[in-house]
DNA sequence: GAATCATTCATACGTTCGTTTGAATTGGTT
DNA sequence: AACCAATTCAAACGAACGTATGAATGATTC
């Protein structure tokens, strides 16, 4: 068991949960070191700069979960030699962002957070790195879409993308906030399935 | 012309305009002062403090919309004896949104960035403002919505408006990002139809 | 026109931030 | 045992942060 290993992954998991929980600008290294249990200059050492490290945080995720969406799409196109459902298209966009969570727990939830968090992240360089790992994917997402519902615009499948977009990620980021009492949340299948019903309906919209 | 207020407002103004810009926690109370063209401690001397600052900012564009939409939900409930149509519900709960943004051009991109954000910011004092302001027009609006949908269960409701929080406040946050080259985004009126019936036909799902 | 109040101003305080440095420590190789 | 590269460590750096202070300035009231 390599101790540098251990180090380097043990800060990307601790910033992992810190910048879910708070945000990328309310935690400051001293917050990950701390948690962590390592040296201060642990940060600097292993990933360069604070800027490194969250694009290591977010890049940890996201790349699989898209390379994971991408295949996904890739299956449904395969399978359907003329017009893919609708379903099958969010689905393949929207389940891999919980099934590559990995564990459950705590750490389930951090991912989700994480990833609920990216989109809104106001720092220009997670804006960046976001358009460059999605972009391959919504070109994708889009083409199938216009295959699935032909009859709509370019325009009308980018907005609608973008509303999914918004409720997915909004999903992610408060999905265990403002909870009323006595509802019952159900699992998180249950809230995937409601969420593909319900912007699969909203593509399908007149 | 009361240069007190005068340097409030501009407080305001600018802070609005910033925060929306690049989000609450990168954006110094020296950066404010300097756009404003204020001095340092004028945000002190009229707010009190920072956080105080920034409840003022959101509120003083929250309360006026919540308003609104509370007014709008009570009309389209007066007007329908039995059961409201969903498309009405949800356009009383969008359309305050950007009607309440006053002017045009760039105010009103600020107070749509603003507005974005602000269920995406991880202060806890935002979030506790938050949760103050949207708690009665969430009961409202679930009640409304019960109306309408009378097959749909508590927990679709809340889910479903869920999704259609993200899917508004996404859409605020990034309507003029991520434009894919050689497409018109259209006028904003566009944009909320089509909005409205994306998450209307979302309601409308099986 | 003197007194009183609200506002603006320049300046400084203490804290926290990301980063750097150079020495100490570790583990593996010869 | 000696060496070397990788890693950890304590300490410090300058910069930026929110806030506080007390003197100047302006307007209002008597």
């Amino acid at each position: 068991m390599n101790d540098s290993k251990n180090t380097r992954s043990r800060i990307l998991d601790v910033a992992e949960e810190l910048f879910s929980e708070q945000g990328i600008d309310r935690v400051s290294i001293r917050d990950i070191t701390a948690a962590a249990e390592v040296n201060l200059g642990a940060i600097n050492y292993h990933f360069g700069s604070k800027e490194d490290l969250i694009a290591a945080v977010f890049e940890r995720r996201i790349v699989p979960v898209n390379a994971a969406r991408l295949v996904a799409l890739q299956t449904v196109r395969e399978s359907t030699r003329k017009q893919p459902r609708v379903e099958d298209i969010l689905a393949a966009f929207i389940r891999p962002t919980v099934e590559c969570s990995g564990g459950k727990a705590r750490g389930e939830r951090a991912f989700s957070k994480l990833f609920g968090r990216c989109l809104s992240e106001p720092s220009p360089e997670v804006e960046a790195m976001l358009k460059r790992q999605f972009e391959p994917l919504v070109e994708q997402l889009e083409s199938a879409l216009m295959m699935a519902l032909p009859k709509l615009s370019r325009s009308d499948i980018f907005w609608r993308l973008k509303f999914t977009f918004g409720a997915l990620h909004h999903w992610h980021l408060t999905r265990d906030k403002f909870l009323p009492a006595g509802l019952d949340p159900g699992d998180v299948e249950e809230q995937i399935q409601k969420l593909i019903a319900f912007t699969a309906a909203g593509f399908q919209a007149a």
